[in-house]
DNA sequence: GTCTATATGGCGATAGAC
DNA sequence: GTCTATCGCCATATAGAC
């Protein structure tokens, strides 16, 4: 090499994705809006400006974390065994899958779950996270349309408990809990026979 | 009467208990960090400072809201059914009423249930709700113990995705909604047979 | 019980040196 | 790519008149 060596900086950050996953954290940890530049500069080791060299600001963090969260969300959707089959043997993949998404993207999608609309930001993830729901909806009644599933409560309500249990294991879930690599399935249990079904 | 009238207040604001519920209203709609104190006032058509006379400041505000929620769910496990009777049973009870108490005292739990423990005031709401789930996961395991329900899974997870399941209704429930009527007994057998049972 | 006016501090964001 | 210094704004909260 015939380049001279930079200058070396003074506290390297890790650059983008580092950062964007330290700030997801604090994110959580506190709240979007009780969060301040200054706490997640802190968290990153840097200042304030270091931070901004890399982001334009508080929002483009948020944006780009709630893009990987839709992104895999969105991703469950497009696997074969969400597209092609029985309408309950679909709906079994997605919860399955909606859970392993959601245990390996676990701060993402925390976040999207916490959106409350109060940006453009926020509310464009509000319409995927709609948009979503409404697949989910689409095929419990199609499911209890084609008679494989009881039709005892109404499908949009049914849909809406799925969701509720289903997006409700960011609140405790953990990476490396004992119980995770059955936990899809114990989900996909619990939706279809009952979370506490009598003997 | 003797007294000579006191002057006309310009724009009487309706008391405490009015402004606490207009208050947890904006809450809401924009979260409790993003709610500014002129955020509030203008909700309740009153200046910044007239609020400053009612509430101690915006803390006391989340501190009166979480207090109602608090009382709300554990009432819920003073009642009779809940406290006599076989395991299975009681969790039936429970889970009907904290439905019944979460439609009717909607937002103040919904407030509650999206705490983060910045302050005092909301570690103190997290601590309370850490409470309430522990009774609900002993009874699960109480249940599964006395054969009453499936061990299939974890008694610790079923509690977990129970309190999931019911606590996501404050995220779509609205007060006169078609259905509210049959919801608390719909959760119950959402819980007890499946969310979409098989046939 | 309401108001106007203001104190005080932290916020997001930028300028410019190294 | 990092830093120090600072801008302009809006936040919570208070003082004191009516």
């Amino acid at each position: 090499m015939s380049e001279a060596p930079t200058k070396r900086a003074r506290r390297p950050s890790g650059g983008r994705e580092s950062l964007l996953e330290t700030a997801v954290g604090e994110f959580i940890a506190r709240g979007y809006d009780a969060t301040s530049m200054e706490d997640l500069s802190r968290a990153a080791g840097i200042t304030k400006s270091s931070f901004y060299h890399h982001f334009t600001g508080k929002e483009a963090l948020l944006r780009a974390a709630l893009e990987r969260a839709v992104d895999g969300l969105f991703g469950v959707l497009d696997l074969p065994g969400a597209r092609d089959g029985a309408p309950a043997e679909r709906l079994r993949t997605i919860v399955r899958e909606q859970v392993r998404v959601l245990t390996t993207e676990l701060p993402y999608v925390t976040l999207l779950l916490r959106v409350r609309g109060n940006t453009e930001t926020e509310r464009w993830a509000l319409e995927r996270r709609r948009a979503f729901d409404a697949e989910i909806t689409g095929l419990v009644r199609e499911a209890v349309e084609a008679g494989e599933v009881q039709a005892g409560i109404d499908p949009a309500l049914a849909a809406r408990l799925l969701s509720g249990l289903v997006n409700s294991i960011v609140e405790w879930y953990r990476p490396g809990r004992p119980g995770t690599a059955t936990l899809p399935e114990d989900v996909v249990a619990a939706t279809f026979t009952g979370i506490v079904p009598a003997p």
